[in-house]
DNA sequence: CCTTACATTTACGTTTACGTCAACGTCAAT
DNA sequence: ATTGACGTTGACGTAAACGTAAATGTAAGG
């Protein structure tokens, strides 16, 4: 069993190219528990992983804080039906603005390809009268 | 003709659920350019598009500088071969960016949908026991 | 032993995107 | 004439997400 490596902050810093000031802010939000060694932390796959998250989840334009709600949602271990029924309502309001989110791509994706249309042509035309010199 | 309407700043901070402030707000960064009757500000078409435009840059979690860059240069009438490969460049970067997006939100989409399933397995249980009490 | 490199805490500074008064104009309805 | 309802311009406040020193520790290498 590879005995579950361990990170330094530098490393980290650059596997994900945050600066380690981010990091070490992202535990002052409760985003990430590194364990110390004597001063320093140390960060496992654990909070690797929830720095992964992190930074996909502000890739999404999602808040710290609201990162935060996440993880610990899901990491949560709801049992009662409330609780569960709850966490449900949480996954559907996530899910909705997801695709809320893929809509708007799609539709920025299809402006995107109208303009390297219209790019396209006018630099063919440009080679044209360029050659025509 | 449809005499291109026009829009009230509560008009539209109705329609697309903000605050006038924050409409103000756009105008300051050069987002939005309404004309005046006398002190009041009039939005036309044009407006609402950009409006649209901003907000939905705004659930990509694009700040207001990059969609004022946006809709600059869309805007924007480039002619000359070097603008042209400069405008493409920038779609490029902007469809990578938009793909990285894309693939976040699969991924999240995905993790969603696990813990949903998880949630209604539990809540079959609970169902179960709820029920033999 | 001294420097270099990386780590830490504390603390103040900065940018972004508005919120929140305050003080005022204006037009319609009572 | 006054009362809302809606608009305006300042101007200050604020939360979020770090940046940026400053002062200090500490382990490794020459």
């Amino acid at each position: 069993m590879s005995a579950s490596r361990t990170f330094t902050i530098a490393e980290l810093a650059d596997e994900f190219d945050v600066t380690p000031r981010a990091i070490r802010f992202y535990e002052d939000v409760g985003l990430l528990e590194p364990s110390r060694a004597g001063r320093n932390r140390v960060y496992t796959q654990r909070d690797r992983t929830r720095l992964k998250l992190t930074l996909r989840g502000k890739r999404l334009g999602l808040s710290l804080s609201e990162i935060l709600q996440l993880v610990r949602m899901y990491d949560s271990e709801a049992d009662t039906a409330p609780q569960l029924n709850a966490f449900l309502d949480v996954l559907r309001m996530h899910r909705s603005q997801l695709e809320q989110q893929l809509d708007d791509i799609r539709v920025m994706l299809a402006e995107i390809g109208q303009h390297e249309q219209r790019c396209r042509r006018l630099l063919a035309g440009t080679a044209k009268v360029t050659a025509s010199r």
